[in-house]
DNA sequence: GTCTATACGCGGATAGAC
DNA sequence: GTCTATCCGCGTATAGAC
């Protein structure tokens, strides 16, 4: 655990934020000086370029994400539960999507359209909810269709927050979220009665 | 109709491709100027500034848009073969998808994260779709459920572009296409049983 | 470790010749 | 209607004082 308290680490946070909220090309060392309140020229110290800062920012969310799936596999006591977990960070963060989107796929797809260097890790953090998904799909006895579940549970999740976005919905996403627990429940009461 | 030969008609079919390609901002003057083969000066003759462009492509779009959604509705026999029509664009522009993500969504949110004047104007081209599929739900007999199934579908369409963009997979729109058609018939099918 | 001053290039926008 | 030349501000990045 690196210390929260140094200007690396608040300038990764503020970063973080602002590249959510405006747009990693969109953001300028002003802007993140401001929030971090230090000076243009200090941030040369700790990063090289902003692609340094963007890297660093992926690198703290691939950290915190690893750490969400960890608390969500030990405080779920069943598969079902810890999928319920997954689909419920849209009504957790409810009022962030509303304004800016799913952080992780809004980040994804400019760095995909910039074709940046660091895309691949932002597609990472996806590919880290799909492989989670898939454990959770598998462990519920899914193992032919534990990949599609995961990567369908997925999208619905992306398209939630991009329409949620769009029309400034938290509506909708209570509306979608029931949906997805009812899809949820269908698929494990179905695979019980072939069995 | 427009002359699309017009040295204007080309600006704006380049950058329409340039900012679905690369994004609104990280375009510049100078990459539609090469695309269209004018110097960057002409330019001004033609439109005052950047955001002039970008409103003539948002208003190109919209009427693209009106007269792909006019067709459906004429060529399609049964409102359950215009939603499909809808649902197999997925398919029909699936290169694109694949490689670009979803030309309505990502510029949408790009221009929202901005918070770009024209954010609006891309949030009506989301909101024609959704009228549209509404009234063919409402046609279905949805006359309670219409607006919810047309919300639906449009987010589980722009959830399939955003993965099928993350992870370059085609077969994940072909399966996802599937499930959507499978969804329709279920809830018509369903509807039918209680009446 | 943090600051100020500054170099440098790029992108949007203007002026004016042809 | 299209061109070249040019201005200007901003954003990244560097140098060097404190």
């Amino acid at each position: 655990m690196t210390d929260k308290s140094t200007t690396r680490h608040q300038i990764v946070k503020a970063a973080d934020l602002l590249f959510y909220h405006q747009g990693f090309e969109h953001t300028s060392f002003k802007h993140i000086a401001n929030d971090v309140k230090i000076s243009r020229g200090n941030f040369y110290y700790h990063f090289k370029t902003k692609d340094d800062i963007l890297t660093a920012v992926m690198a703290q969310r691939n950290a915190d994400t690893t750490a969400m799936l960890d608390r969500w596999e030990l405080e779920g006591k069943t598969p079902k539960d810890r999928i319920r977990s997954f689909i419920h960070i849209l009504i957790t963060n409810k009022d962030d999507i509303k304004r800016y989107g799913c952080p992780v796929g809004t980040l994804r797809t400019e760095l995909a359209k910039l074709d940046h260097a660091s895309k691949g890790e932002a597609t990472k953090l996806l590919a880290l909810f799909q492989a989670w998904l898939r454990r959770q799909f598998e462990h519920l006895g899914f193992s032919e269709n534990a990949d599609m579940y995961a990567l369908h549970l997925l999208a619905r999740s992306q398209g939630v927050s991009t329409l949620a976005n769009a029309f400034n919905d938290g509506h909708f996403i209570n509306q979608e979220v029931k949906l997805m627990e009812e899809w949820l429940s269908h698929i494990i009461d179905a695979a019980i009665h072939t069995t």
